[in-house]
DNA sequence: GCTTTGATAGTACACTCGTACTACCAAAGA
DNA sequence: TCTTTGGTAGTACGAGTGTACTATCAAAGC
């Protein structure tokens, strides 16, 4: 057996390409031909790794939402568990909007695909609702538990509010992304939802 | 001079067509050819009337902000410059989300443009600010009127209210659009913050 | 040392795209 | 009536697409 490749490896470098593509001229620019330049590889790489452009989409959207995952995770993990439920939505909340390039690549991209989801049926749409959903699981849940310590007012509904948050947040985003508005003021809007929900206890991050 | 050809009508004509395929197939699938053998023409007509797809996508993004903004107003005028500005905030976030058909192909194709216009300069991305501005200092200047009115409490501010109504209201249609919720979901989302920031003042409505 | 085989590269084909070009038709003005 | 001209149709071309195909290279096993 002649050089071992590492096939993971491979399929995240060509996903990373294709992402940096989506993300600097748009889902449209993404082609066999431009992601291969773009990692370095000839075209039939690519096709060796994924068999079709397909696959190859399918792929980037799976290692974006497994990215955009991880980065959110680490921004709450080091919050604590044992941290105040506010701070924790807050840090989702704030970690959703896009700040830095990085996030704002996110962004598009994600929606990007969102839309074509909508009129593709080979792009299901079911990673579109999944991670939406478990986010607003686990936000209904810290408000909960916010709410079990009185963090919250007891006429607040959790759901609701969660829900409410997280559509607030990805509409400021977009409106970040079309530049209707910076990341900043966007932040500015959302800290003072949160504070209306839990007045004076908002105040320690800068 | 021959069978004279009112240019308005043909150039709407195409544009209808153009936001048909759009709605259905995706705004990736509006190419010269798909839009005239929908529109029922000769792709040398849609030439004529368009001298290059650029022009075309862009006339077909103005026609679809304008028969956005009539169906809101068309929906927001009958209930009246007199009446309750609360009513007025409620009928144009309501009008927001896609609840029909029509309404649907407009949040999807208006996602879609505004994707695009991130990385395509050729789209400007001025349309995508100057009508969410719009909307937000006309739904501002409502809020204001109601605290004035001690409708909603003194302590709100009516920009920050706004603006964020504005984006739960475009994150909930988005939500809507990828098939997370149904619009009646969405719906009780929005009404359940109407109802936060005036209690008890929203209840006309079915 | 030779063969096998995983990995990479180059190329060709069928298709679709936007656009340019020419031809045709029919109504209005001379 | 004949010519002009706005509107419509058909077609051809170059560029770019996804994909299939073959060739080449290099390391592992005999």
């Amino acid at each position: 057996m002649p050089k071992l490749a590492d096939h993971g490896e491979r399929r995240a470098q060509i996903a990373e390409a294709l992402l940096r593509i989506a993300g600097s001229k748009g889902l449209h620019a993404v082609t066999m031909r431009s992601v291969a330049a773009e990692a370095g590889f000839a075209v039939a790489v690519v096709q060796y790794y994924f068999e079709s452009k397909e696959k190859l989409l399918f792929f980037g959207l799976q290692h974006l939402a497994r990215r955009m995952g991880e980065r959110v995770w680490a921004h709450v993990g080091p919050t604590g568990q044992a941290a105040s439920p506010l701070r924790v939505v807050d840090a989702v909340l704030t970690q959703a909007l896009p700040q830095d390039e990085e996030s704002r690549v996110f962004h598009l991209v994600y929606t990007a695909y969102a839309v074509l989801s909508v009129t593709d049926s080979a792009l299901a749409t079911q990673p579109f609702m999944d991670g939406p959903n478990e986010m607003q699981a686990f936000l209904t849940d810290q408000l909960h538990k916010a709410r079990d310590g009185g963090e919250i007012a007891a006429r607040l509904d959790p759901e609701a509010e969660a829900a409410g948050l997280l559509a607030m947040s990805a509409g400021l985003g977009t409106s970040v992304l079309l530049g209707q508005r910076t990341a900043d003021e966007a932040l500015g809007v959302l800290r003072y939802h949160l504070e209306r929900i839990a007045p004076g206890r908002f105040q320690w991050s800068p």
